[in-house]
DNA sequence: TAGATTAACGTACAACTGTACTGATACGCA
DNA sequence: TGCGTATCAGTACAGTTGTACGTTAATCTA
């Protein structure tokens, strides 16, 4: 379990447009955060060598470019980083966040419905084992 | 909205640490948190300073000792630091955030219980206004 | 009351973050 | 084939973060 280094918000948030392009180069990551937010072209291009120095990411030549795509899965990374938080802000305790996120957050009814779904889902799922 | 300085995820923890005493002393926190991990006690200090000064706790002076206590209430900064999440990690939508929790993460039957219970009660009380 | 303990305060300092500029190339097109 | 445009590699730089030391003053204790 090579322990990389953390990944800080402002990464995570570049490392997300590449798990959705799956790969690509810096312009391509660019214009999918450009839409959402403004950021600079070299800004991203900065993420991404961190990202990759970190071994969050990895590249591979194609000619002149360069391309970057997933070195540790995605789902893997955000469960690293809600595991964190709920450590640091719930004693690990993860029905703390349920609660937090219920109660103090509040849901809508629509959400309501399809939390319960999901959890059916999940249920039916673990039947089939 | 007086926008303060982001808080840390070291920062975090600490101030989670106040939140539970209420009120209380440099040493107070270091005996809260050296129970849960291995921190210097300037550490610790260095810290509650830096809270302080972004605006998350306030100080009162007891005769020779400070007694840190939030300013910002619990729920907002934790409610403020999940909702920046699902902002970076699911493009702010919470039922993202729901569905990594269930299907990616796993949760025990006895916690899918748990949260019908927390469902169920969150819906009375929605019924009571 | 002298030494041990505690808290405050100031300072340090390298690593990490967010944000970006620059110069060298390479590429596509008029 | 020369020019604008996208890339890349390197560098910058202030602010934040994690971690902590040293000095001083007040407090407790034998």
């Amino acid at each position: 379990m090579s322990k990389r280094p953390p990944i800080s918000r402002g990464e995570l948030e570049v490392a997300r447009a590449v798990w959705g392009l799956g790969e690509a180069t810096v312009g391509q990551v660019y214009d999918a955060l450009a839409e959402r937010k403004d950021i600079d072209y070299s800004t991203v291009q900065t993420y991404l060598r961190r990202l990759e120095a970190k071994g969050y990411l990895k590249t591979r030549r194609q000619g002149r470019n360069k391309l970057y795509c997933p070195r540790v899965a995605a789902g893997q990374v955000v469960r690293e980083a809600i595991n964190d938080l709920v450590e640091r802000l719930f004693d690990g305790e993860p029905l703390a966040l349920w609660q937090h996120l219920i109660q103090e957050r509040g849901i809508t009814v629509e959400e309501t419905r399809q939390l319960r779904q999901l959890l059916e889902q999940w249920e039916a799922e673990q039947d089939d084992r």
